[in-house]
DNA sequence: TAAATAAAGGATAGTTTTATCCTTTATTTA
DNA sequence: TAAATAAAGGATAAAACTATCCTTTATTTA
C-alpha cells in the first residue's frame, strides 16, 4: 500500500505529535529506538518531512524534532502520505493506466475510484492528534 | 497499490479472457501490443499466471495463452493479485508493524481493516468475466 | 571561545523490482 | 523428418527503493 519511507515517516510523526504533546522535544536516536525503524534511513525521512513543514527541527545540543501543539490536530495523515509517497494513491489508474477517467475507463475503474475514495476520505479526516494521544494511553501502539 | 507485475498481469488476464471468450488464443507478442506492455516482462508474468493456473498456455505454432471459458466466470481479480502480490495487502499492517492485531493495534489498525476488508470484497467479487465484456463492447480499456 | 551535541547533506552500498536477452523445449506443418 | 513457431527458463542489466556511513553546519554550554 505504502513505502517504507512512508510507514517511517508515519509512526516517527505520531511518535514526535505524542511527546510534543507531552513538551517533550525528541532525537533522532530516540525516534528510531521507540517506533524500531533503521536510524540513518529515518533521518532521511525525517528530514523530508521537516523540509514538507510537518515536522520542526532544531540542530544542536538539546536539539531534536517536535511538532508546534498548535497544529497536531490540524496535521492529516494525508499530508504525510502526500509528502512521501506523492498523490499517486488517490489519483493514479488501479491498472497503471496514463489515461483513466470516467470517459476512457479502465476495466476497474468505478470499483477503484470507490475505495480510493473511502482511503482519501480516512487519511483525509484523521489527524496526527487522535493516533497520538491513543498511543499516550497505551491504546494503539508504533513497534512490533 | 499494486507492484507493476501485478496490474500487468491483470490487464494481460483481462485480454485473454476477453479473446477466449470469441474463441482466440493469443500470443505474448498480441498480448504485450494490445495491453502496452514490455514484452519480455509481460512473458515473466505470464509464465507465473500459468503456474498458479489461472492462464493455460501451448507451445509451438498456433500456440498461444487462452482461459477455459468455462473458468472466466469463476476467475476472480483477488486471485490474480494473490498469485503475483501474496495476500500482505488484505493481512499486512498497514504501518508496517510485525504484529499488529486487536489486542495489540498500531495507531490506525481499525481505520486501515476497513478500508483493506472494502477493497478485499471488491476484488473477490470482480470476475474475469464482467471484466472481459467490459473490454469487447468497447465500454472500458487497456491501454494508453 | 572551545568543545560537545544534534540535525543536514553528500556519497555510497545493498536489495528488490522492473526489464531485456538468449538458449532450450515443445509442437505443428510442410 | 526438417524447419518454423511459440512458450519456458536462465542469466544478466537497469532502475528504484532501502539503508548506511561520513562530513558539514548550526547551536548550546562549560
Amino acid at each position: 500500500m505504502f513505502s517504507k519511507a512512508c510507514v517511517y515517516g508515519i509512526r516517527a510523526s505520531i511518535y514526535i505529535a505524542a511527546q510534543s504533546l507531552k513538551n517533550n522535544r525528541v532525537g533522532l536516536i530516540s525516534i528510531a529506538e521507540n517506533i524500531e525503524t533503521p536510524e540513518a534511513f529515518t533521518a532521511k525521512i525525517l528530514q523530508q518531512l521537516v523540509k514538507a513543514g510537518i515536522v520542526d527541527s532544531i540542530k544542536g545540543p538539546t536539539g531534536g524534532f517536535l511538532i508546534d501543539k498548535s497544529r497536531i490536530d490540524d496535521i492529516r495523515l494525508s499530508e504525510i502520505v502526500d509528502s512521501l509517497d506523492g498523490n499517486d494513491i488517490y489519483k493514479g489508474c488501479g491498472l497503471g493506466l496514463t489515461e483513466c477517467n470516467s470517459l476512457k475507463p479502465c476495466p476497474v475503474h468505478d470499483k477503484f475510484a470507490a475505495i480510493r475514495n473511502d482511503l482519501k476520505n480516512m487519511l483525509q479526516d484523521t489527524s496526527l492528534y487522535e493516533l497520538a494521544t491513543g498511543v499516550d494511553v497505551g491504546l494503539t501502539f508504533l513497534k512490533r
